[in-house]
DNA sequence: ATATTGTAGTTCGAAATCGAACTTTGGGAG
DNA sequence: CTCCCAAAGTTCGATTTCGAACTACAATAT
């Protein structure tokens, strides 16, 4: 059988998927009205990455079109959750910053999602998990390369 | 410092995130014309899983709402990539088969792939990929029951 | 200086996803 | 047999996502 490399990644994508979509579900269980995944993210990376990032800086770190990411803005703003301030180096673009409610909003989603998780210690091998993230690392460092033509 | 563990699993999500996201644009960029993702996904299952099976079944499988799933059924008969036909054994239900041409189109796709992840295999691993398999099946599978109750 | 080309962001229309409501059929309870 | 509730699937309206086209500003070339 000269076949099995090809199907090993399919069988790994294939459970990574299905992981993202739970966790996803989970995530989503615990935000607020109109809020998704994406909003999350966005307040995450301002707390985790940089606040007073670029919405183009954002979207192609998300990997999403730019009209999608200035959807998920104005839903934010709509609540308070960011605000916008004009670049005094760049009159075509606008810096985002999370206001107190969003860092608020953040923090109280991720205690209970601690919460949440909390049964799964129980089933899971920890230091497992803590041993395949360098893996999961290295593939994403590779299809992320190699979407820029290394 | 208490608070390790919710920080590891936040990142192997965020990791899982990023590869489901990154894999699933290559896939989307070898399908054809209005075909996504959830497309394949189907046709892949009719080969892999079980030929026949009725659109509920699907539904749970992929964790989708039975309205999405309608949606992309529709799709794929709309290119004779697979064809319906009633369930004798229920009046309600239908079942779904794949047809010759949706089978033609996963073999081309999954060609394709394939050499699309060569160069990944310099890159990476292989054996520490291999390792990961295991431990994610645990984690899908406590996602998993959980959401059952568990 | 001025013209050309490139970039940040929005608007618009099409397709995807979902929840709610609805139709049709199955499976009991009496 | 009839009535009632559950399940399979569709339709409908709202939200999300995307690509294409557009506006406004920046950078570069000549």
């Amino acid at each position: 059988m000269p076949e099995h490399r090809p199907a090993l990644f399919f069988e790994i994508f294939n459970e990574i998927g299905i992981i993202e979509q739970l966790s996803r579900a989970r995530l989503e269980a615990r935000l607020p009205n109109g809020l998704i995944a994406p909003h999350f993210a966005v307040l995450n990376r301002l707390v985790r990455v940089q606040d007073g990032a670029t919405p183009i800086e954002m979207a192609r770190a998300f990997q999403v079109a730019k009209t999608s990411l200035t959807h998920t803005l104005q839903g934010l703003e709509a609540r308070s959750l960011i605000e916008f301030r004009p670049n005094p180096e760049d009159g075509r673009s606008k810096r985002v910053w999370i206001t107190d409610a969003g860092r608020a909003l953040r923090e109280e989603v991720i205690a209970a999602l601690a919460g949440d998780f909390q049964p799964l210690l129980a089933q899971l091998d920890l230091d497992a998990l803590a041993d395949i993230r360098p893996t999961l690392i290295s593939l994403r460092q590779a299809l992320d390369s190699a979407r820029n033509g290394t």
